[in-house]
DNA sequence: TATTGTTATACTCTATAACTATA
DNA sequence: TATAGTTATAGAGTATAACAATA
């Protein structure tokens, strides 16, 4: 079954707007911190989780392939953001801790960043529109965080891969 | 004025469902049609405009820079899915114009686009829900579009950059 | 055996500035 | 002078597979 015309309209419009607002974040944050959007939210996930969370957990939260956390924890860690330690309860893990210098750049990149949201964002809503988008955005995540990765993409014609050596 | 508590809800639903939604998409491109996110929507644009645009107006309806578009359009171009020439009606511009083979990949990949967004987005909603979500990412587009690009950005503190040179 | 994390590698993407050509 | 587009270049980010260590 086709998108229906009115879901076609809803459809780009959410595209376009997360577009253009994801946009206006990540200049937001790389000039007032000097960071990028995944190191911003890497960095709120560690604060939410009370400081420290293993590379696993982390990658999973921010939907990322652990080599891909790797890096990104290096440069944070090399940035003095964030610290990296063996977990004591699991000798294979690495907890990652962020440091007094992580909550202070966060400290120094919120204020733009919740005036972006105030601004691009809520300022456009009234309180109903608000508890509306957070009602259906939580049901869509939910229902999101349940999917099985990828097993349910249907995969119709093209075989994606020439050289399986 | 920092975020309320109910925006703040409604702020990481939408980001976290955003993530997760984007990467199915992502997968599902590259899997159905080896496009990427962007290729894809270069070429709903291009179709969206009877089939040609110049360099210009498609950067600025996909938020890209001139530069990062010149390689797009390259890899487009390579594939045979576009074509470049001329602009007729002024001599500096560039019209890109998608193939048959463009079209025909659209074709190949947008039952299993649609798919994904049935699946993951709109089965959640209520017809209701669709309006809702349309009238408000219309007026968070449109004023979006509206914002001066990156003037209103207080830059609060860091520099951003050392070597002015 | 399965899981955690890192490394090496190769590739894709993006931004900047310098450049050409036309308006 | 301003605009359209390309190029060169350099850097950031990402994914894959192979690997070591622990559960």
């Amino acid at each position: 079954m086709p998108l229906q015309p009115r879901q076609l309209g809803t459809y780009f419009a959410l595209i376009e707007a997360v577009n253009l607002f994801q946009h206006a974040v990540e200049q937001q944050l790389r000039a007032d911190g000097d960071l990028s959007d995944i190191q911003f939210q890497l960095l709120m996930r560690l604060i939410g989780a009370n400081g420290q969370l293993t590379m696993t957990e982390l990658a999973d939260s921010v939907v990322y392939s652990r080599s891909g956390l790797t890096y990104q924890a290096g440069q944070l860690e090399k940035a003095g953001l964030v610290t990296r330690a063996p977990d004591p309860r699991d000798d294979r893990a690495t907890l990652v801790t962020i440091t007094d210098a992580g909550r202070a750049r966060i400290d120094q990149v919120l204020p733009g960043h919740v005036d972006v949201a105030q601004r691009l964002l809520f300022a456009q809503l009234t309180d109903d529109d608000v508890d509306a988008l957070g009602e259906i955005m939580t049901r869509i995540r939910d229902h999101l965080r349940a999917e099985p990765p990828r097993s349910a993409a249907p995969r119709k014609s093209a075989p994606r891969k020439r050289n399986p050596e």
